[in-house]
Formats: structure tokens, C-alpha cells, sequence
DNA sequence: GCCTTCATGTAAGAAGTTACATGATTGT
DNA sequence: ACAATCATGTAACTTCTTACATGAAGGC
């Protein structure tokens, strides 16, 4: 009967602030987008499930296109809702993660070592100005929300804990691919003596 | 027309050693299925498609139950096909990653602090205990395969590579989550002197 | 006799992506 | 004029999960 996990992605950014479907859907690509996505085809059917649920309302509001464009918004229900889940234990882990890296790691065996070295390195390379932008979303909440983030009832707080997780995780990416490549090139291709070329 | 993310995991496992659907299935629920895992009826279908492709061949094996028994090889074909896709990098970062435990955290200033932090405190230890596994199966890597995983051309250096991401992983969520406990101990809920109790 | 493991498949449904379709407002 | 952004929806398709279905071999 309780929302789905989309349904409570969108609450979760319906607390902070009313937003269209539009809006919404943006604001699943980035930042929140870093750990849940959706396209806009699965938030307009989701938003009038929730709406039959009572767990969200809307109202119509003036603008462009050829239909009504509507502000969304939680319920008290949606709200308390939402504050209940957040502090259940989810299932379990579920350990899935699917990672299509880590699956070409797996095979990277049979490939051309330079190859995989080289792949490895651009993936870390991507990790690394991934990084940079939550480091500077860090700095940013530092700087203007000082007070808040230290404040966990606030979604400032929030905010600055999933930052925080993402920073953590590229780090330890970043380290685990830089192991990498210095194994595969000490393993394999002994390097030839560049110093003559 | 090449294999799909699912045969190129399929690929991954038969080019260690030929299999059964059964025993596919069985090892994408573990270890490789913390990467990546599917269940036998997305097994079977595909051991189908990637057969009408001429990446792996079966022969009829003597066994239980009401059908032909088969053993799966990859050909000539699917190994190559497999070497490549390895060597070549992923279209680009999913940057998605789905994680619903972030997305409760991203609403868990709507929670009550205590379960929050029981929550992390939760999910920190199940982390905890994914760690000690990998650690385990890296111990054992060390101990019986200690030539091979030097090697970046054999098997068991991948296996040991993604072993050590998963370490690294786990790590960083641990330190995170412990980060984090502190940080809805010290803002929201002032301890409640508990030496008197 | 019964339960577990080995073994292979199909069917129904949920979840998610990509493509189709429409149209006003705003900036260049 | 033209393009981008804002805005809302539907349709077709892929992917994945859960449930249905069958049955032999081996251990207790």
C-alpha cells in the first residue's frame, strides 16, 4: 500500500520544495540523480499514483504548453510517510551493486593488458572530476549552510551526508584503480626500456 | 549484435570453465553476484541467444531431471568477443548507481534520530561482515593462488582484482557510516547522561 | 517416505528506457 | 525566424523478478 521507492524519491525532494513533474524529473539527473535516476516517462505516472494514494496533492498553475502544468506537493500523510521509511532498515543489502566495470575487470584477463591498463586509467580519470564536483558541492554547503549541516533534522544535513558518501566513494575508487593499473603493468607488459626512444 | 551485459557475464564464467544453466546461475549469486547477478530464467534464454550467436557451444551430458543436461564452453568467437568487450572502455560513467539506502538518508531528517542512527549502525556491521567474507576470500587467493594473481593475463588476478574492490568498497561505506553515526549522535539527540541510569 | 540439490524451462508482471506527440514562452 | 527551455503525457520495448511446472538422484 506504501509508496514505491521512485514514489519515495520524489517525496523526498517534494519535502524540500513543490515542483512540477518537469522539475522533478530534472532534479533526478543531478544531483540526486548520483544515487537515484528516473526519466520524466516514469515520474508523470508515478505522481498521480501518489496522488491516488493521498500522498501527494496538486495545484494548477499558470504556464507553458498545451496542458494544465502542475505544483505538486507532499501530504501530511506523504510527509510522515516518507519519515517513516527513512528510518526503517531497508530489506537487507542487496549485495547485488551491479557494476559493468567490475564485470569487465573479471574478464579483463583475456584482453590486451595495454588496453585494460588504458581503460582503468580513463575510468579513474572520470572518477577523479567526479570527485572534484563533490568537492565543490562540499565547499558550496560549507560556506552558505554552515549552521544547518550540523543540524540533522534539516535536509541540509541531508544534503551534506549524501555529498559526503560520494566523495568517500570516489576516493576509494580512484585508490583502487591507481592499485590496479600499477599491477597490471608490473604483471604484464614489462615496460620496455623508453629511455632510448 | 554482439552479447548483451548478461552474456558477457555468461561469457566471463564459461571462459574459467564450462558449465551448466544451473551452475551459471548458482555463480551469479556468489561472489560474482556482487557484482553482477541474475536468475535462471534470465539464464536460460540467454545461454539460448548467445548460442544462435555462435559465441558458446553445449554438449548433452548425462544428469538429472525430465530434460537434456548441458554443458556450455564459449567458442573461439565468444572468447575473442570477450577479450575485447573487456579491454574496451564502458560507454561512460553510469553516475546512477542506485542506492536505496542514500535515498534514505536523503530523507532522514524527516526521521526520528535514533532510528536513523540504529539504522546506520544497522547497515554499518551487515558491511562489516561483507568486509570480513572478502577479506577471507583474499586470504585464500593469497595463500593457494600466489603465482597466478601476479600475473594480470590469468583468471585468478581478476578474481583478485574484484576482490580487492570490494574490499576497498566496503571500507570506505564503514569509515562513512561511522562518520555519520557520530553526526546524528552529536547534533540531534544530546545524550541523555546515561551514568546514572 | 521426505527433503535437498541438481537441472531446465515458461509465464506473468514490475520497473525502467527510448521514442512518439504536442505546444507555449523566452532568449538570440 | 529559430532554437532552447518548460511542460505533460502515451506507447513500445527491454530487462529483471517472482511464480509456476516438472522430475531424477542422493542423503536422512
Amino acid at each position: 500500500m506504501a509508496a514505491t521507492t521512485l514514489g519515495f524519491a520524489l517525496l523526498g525532494l517534494l519535502a524540500r520544495r513543490p515542483m512540477t513533474g518537469y522539475q522533478l524529473a530534472a532534479a533526478l539527473k543531478t544531483p540526486i540523480g548520483y544515487f537515484w535516476s528516473a526519466s520524466h516517462s516514469q515520474v508523470y505516472p508515478e505522481l498521480a499514483r501518489l496522488e491516488a494514494q493521498g500522498l501527494v496533492r496538486h495545484e494548477v498553475i499558470g504556464g507553458p504548453g498545451p496542458r494544465d502544468n502542475k505544483r505538486y506537493h507532499p501530504t501530511q500523510r506523504g510527509r510522515s510517510e516518507l519519515g517513516a521509511w527513512a528510518g526503517t532498515p531497508a530489506p537487507a543489502m542487496p549485495a547485488d551493486n551491479r557494476d559493468e566495470f567490475l564485470l569487465k575487470i573479471y574478464s579483463s584477463w583475456l584482453a590486451d593488458p595495454r588496453a585494460a591498463a588504458a581503460m582503468v586509467a580513463r575510468r579513474r580519470d572520470e572518477h577523479r572530476a567526479m570527485l572534484d564536483r563533490y568537492r565543490e558541492i562540499r565547499a558550496e554547503n560549507e560556506r552558505t549552510r554552515a549552521a544547518e549541516i550540523d543540524d540533522p533534522t534539516t535536509p541540509e544535513f541531508a544534503n551534506y551526508a549524501t555529498v559526503m558518501a560520494g566523495i568517500s566513494y570516489e576516493e576509494h575508487v580512484i585508490a583502487w584503480c591507481d592499485w590496479l593499473i600499477g599491477r597490471i603493468g608490473a604483471g604484464a607488459a614489462p615496460p620496455a626500456d623508453d629511455s632510448r626512444r
